[in-house]
DNA sequence: GCCAACGTTGGC
DNA sequence: GCCAACGTTGGC
């Protein structure tokens, strides 16, 4: 089962938005490496939910519960989506500035590629992620 | 097909 | 508010 990392500004959509909505369509991702990401995802796939600008955290974990669709926010019908359900917080967020700081993470695409929205994340940085932020699995 | 100009993202 | 990174657009 793989993992991800999506990236959502809080002023537009935040965490507590996803845990009150529960599924929630995950749109409006403009990018073709991220469409890529996207349409990787396979049911039961689990992503960290982090907060850019505000924060620079990670907050959350959510769950795929619908494949790839095409976006209903797109003009054109070359972008997809997919749906994201809530799963839990974490206990301790994880900050960006304390991922930087530990080598163990410098070949994280969140730190890697600064731009990009939605990211696979390997077992190994999941697993030390989800441990830093608290999360009993 | 190259590349300069420009727009956007996102960290600081 | 600034700026680096980087994707996109458009002239040639």
């Amino acid at each position: 089962m793989a993992h991800w990392l999506v990236k959502s500004e809080p002023d537009a959509f935040s965490w507590a938005q996803q845990v009150a909505n529960g599924v929630e369509p995950w749109t409006g991702v403009r990018n073709h490496m991220a469409k890529n990401n996207l349409k990787a995802m396979r049911l039961g796939d689990r992503a960290f939910f982090y907060h850019s600008n505000v924060g620079k955290e990670i907050v959350g974990i959510v769950e795929v519960v619908r494949e790839a669709y095409p976006d209903p926010t797109a003009e054109s019908g070359d972008w997809v989506s997919v749906d994201m359900k809530a799963i839990g917080p974490l206990p301790r967020p994880v900050t960006l500035a304390e991922l930087k700081t530990d080598p163990r993470f410098a070949e994280l695409a969140l730190i890697r590629q600064s731009r990009l929205s939605v990211m696979p994340v390997s077992d190994l940085h999941w697993q030390l992620i989800a441990r830093l932020g608290g999360w009993k699995a």
